[in-house]
DNA sequence: CCACAAAAAGAATGATGATTCTTCTTGGGG
DNA sequence: CCCCAAGAAGAATCATCATTCTTTTTGTGG
């Protein structure tokens, strides 16, 4: 078995990463064991370190998972005719949160405030949506709103800095709620 | 030495819990021994247990003061004559935050989509704040913009979420801004 | 001031869990 | 089809703590 096609390669590390961000969702990230992931993703320990160097790197992989998720989306808002103002670009990314990646996302910030990669992945991302919601909303101003672009691209980033704030409360209520609706393991 | 007086036993407890927190910004939840603990404190860890139960009471207490702090100054604010208006209201409670108690808050909402216990810390002090929030919110509706109690009550409502939500990002914000700072130990 | 039980210290204990090592298996190039 | 290095498995290793135990100290009620 000459190394894996890159495309298998591919498909176990997703296995991997997308067990390992379950475990993570229901036990914590320091509280998931090697042991916890390898039986949820049905592969050994000795498996999961041919494809991770470490437990930090298969947390940075989730992290990254967890956290780029809407991105792709709100890039396409921007692009549309009528883009969505902040009210209703908050209320479908509302709707889009998954409760258990809401779970891991906020153990992600928690994460952050201690380990420098994990703070740079999160600082990445979020500076990363936010540009998103800046280009959206400043479509938004305007397209529907008929502002000129270089004051519309200048009030666009105080509505896109409460959009993300609203969003990240969301993300922290959402993560709270669920975690008392799934009683622990 | 029977039993130490009720004042000095207290006084023990938030040596420790002081140096606790401490350690927690510093290195993280999980990833502070009772070691670290007892160098920052200064006492033993046979002195720690007579104090707390475990190290997950110990995280507990120090959830509790992390999160408890601005309530009481918010309390006054709504007795106020001219109680702050919402943009006021979250530029005072920002320029509260310290870094330090912030990283750890951060760290505690992650711990609280896992831990129950902590959950029910985090639920009640939020809670507590937003109905802080709330009254203050409303005697400023009332006392300054002359609105009529009933709807002020409401109308504060949707307020005090939004005040919320952005001193928690804000929050969020100085935790990472900060952890950049303080290079990790 | 005493006496002494509670508190502090710090070493010893045990578990847990990440990582590594050795041994089977198997996918894929020829 | 066949071969064999790369993958997978899983047991063994090694470190890191939380917690407990034993011994020493000391604050306090009398």
């Amino acid at each position: 078995m000459p190394r894996l096609t890159d495309a298998r390669k591919e498909l176990r590390r997703a296995q991997i990463a997308e067990a390992a961000v379950r475990c993570f969702g229901r036990n914590g990230l320091e509280r998931t064991s090697i042991a916890d992931i390898t039986a949820e993703s049905g592969l050994s320990a000795g498996s999961i370190y041919a494809h991770y160097l470490n437990k930090a790197h298969l947390v940075r992989a989730a992290a990254r998972e967890v956290l780029a998720e809407r991105d792709d989306v709100i890039g396409e808002y921007a692009a549309d005719d009528a883009p969505p103002g902040p009210d209703e670009l908050l209320a479908r990314l509302v709707a889009a949160i998954d409760p258990a990646e809401a779970r891991v996302g906020v153990q992600v910030w928690g994460e952050a405030t201690t380990d420098p990669a994990i703070r740079d992945i999160v600082v990445d991302m979020t500076g990363r949506m936010r540009a998103m919601l800046h280009d959206c909303l400043t479509a938004w101003l305007v397209k529907v709103e008929h502002h000129e672009p270089v004051e519309a691209r200048e009030r666009a980033a105080s509505l896109a800095h409460r959009v993300m704030a609203l969003y990240q409360a969301e993300l922290l209520y959402t993560a709270l709620r669920s975690a008392a609706e799934e009683p622990a393991s």
